[in-house]
DNA sequence: TCTAGTTGTCTATATTATTAGACAAATGGA
DNA sequence: TCCATTTGTCTAATAATATAGACAACTAGA
């Protein structure tokens, strides 16, 4: 194991990074258990303080628990597996994993679009649109982070139903959208903002995968935009081409 | 602006950070110039010798050139988009980017499947693989980095070929495949690891997009597992649903 | 009960990151 | 030419990070 030093990143975020990643990975044996802190020292080549910093940080994330005398241990956490297809329903996508898929509304607001969202919806410059902000939640922890655009004359009614329903998918039906698709998923990975960190209760400079959508209509018409953002530590997108050909 | 303090993530990173991803996207004025030393210090609330360090690295990673008495000038670099479909060929996809598509074989060896590996190529335990690293290029900067398994028996003469001709499809069609489909893609990220860094010449601390890709002939039998690294700065991933039903 | 191995806590010191201030050097426009 | 604005380069002090060593507290097994 080699680190960067005087890269900006502190040695026990990076220890922090790669035990987390090596968690579920071979690094812990079948009792879930870490190597020892000297273990991990000489292994890292670094001061055995410099492993407790970096197990204590991921101490506070709830991903490791210390017991004196015996050692550090694994707390289990299942990765989530996040299909991207032509027909992804979060609700559906969430049983699959055995947890509940329900999407609480944050905000919901009416603002002129941008220029992003007036390409992809095909509006007028100065058009007005919807903007709803969700945020859902896996196992009791936030898992997603939802920013949703619509045509705000259309979809009046869509974030009371959502409200009460936690699905986008019984909002847009109470719209009049029977059906839809995407189109296009794009996903980026960047650092999390601060903003981001306090919804989703990230650790500091956690990483985010950052999907953005276009879901339309069977006629093809685009109906909504959204851009959602994943821990990319909890979260695994799986696009499953043979599926997307349709159902 | 709001940094994360004592995140094991030094404040000139985060800044750096902040400023490569508002590049193109409002930061800079029409002439491709950054705010000032001093108004970025205001903005971020930090000293201007942070922001200087900021700067530096982004200097150095050749993302901004600071030019005394002027200012500091983002120097344009386009975002490669990379699109994800059932037929993805990276040497077309590449093209559409107006860059040469071509991949160098870096290390081609053989050894026992591991078990992932086993897995998706339906292989019994003790399998012999062939592992194919390369590496590809855009505009002269590396762009991505990927490891391929194959059956060692049906692919004896594709590495060969590979590199000849800089492609894999080229080098599964010697070997008598002579189409094939993507059934799943995975996606994954990470912070890079020492070895990626250095292929990729990333900065240290560098996001990478990481995709897992199984590729099976006409008729739905494994051929291909594949992992491939992207910088998350330098790429954006492209699902197109609708392509992706088949063509 | 003893012992080896583990985490927890303390002190001390060196290195790196951040802040603060001052001034030099270059640019472009009035 | 003068002036405001910009980046470049110093010095110095403070805070955060990393190393080093010692020992206490606890656990499990011999």
């Amino acid at each position: 194991m080699t680190l960067q030093r005087q890269s900006g990143v502190a040695l026990w975020r990076q220890i922090a990074d790669e035990i987390r990643g090596g968690i579920g990975n071979g690094l812990t044996d079948k009792m879930g258990r870490l190597p020892s802190e000297a273990e991990l020292a000489r292994r890292f080549d670094v001061n055995r303080h410099t492993v407790r910093a970096a197990l204590a940080a991921l101490a506070r994330e709830r991903v490791v628990e210390a017991r004196r005398g015996q050692g550090t241990f694994a707390l289990k956490k299942n990765r989530i597996a996040y299909p991207i297809g032509r027909r992804t329903r979060f609700s559906a996508a969430m049983r699959d994993n055995s947890a509940t898929g329900r999407s609480e509304v944050i905000s919901s607001t009416k603002e002129t679009a941008d220029a992003p969202t007036r390409t992809v919806l095909r509006l007028e410059p100065g058009a007005i649109v919807l903007r709803l902000e969700t945020l859902s939640m896996v196992d009791g922890e936030p898992f997603s982070f939802s920013t949703h655009w619509f045509e705000a004359g259309r979809f009046e009614a869509l974030p009371e139903i959502v409200r009460q329903t936690g699905s986008i998918t019984a909002g847009l039906k109470a719209c009049g959208v029977d059906d839809y698709l995407r189109q296009e998923t794009r996903v980026d990975a960047r650092h999390a903002r601060d903003a981001e960190i306090e919804r989703l209760r990230l650790a500091p400079g956690a990483i985010l995968l950052v999907t953005g959508v276009v879901n339309c209509d069977l006629s093809g018409v685009p109906i909504q935009r959204s851009r959602s953002c994943f821990a990319a530590d909890r979260a695994t997108l799986i696009v499953d081409h043979l599926d997307s050909a349709g159902s």
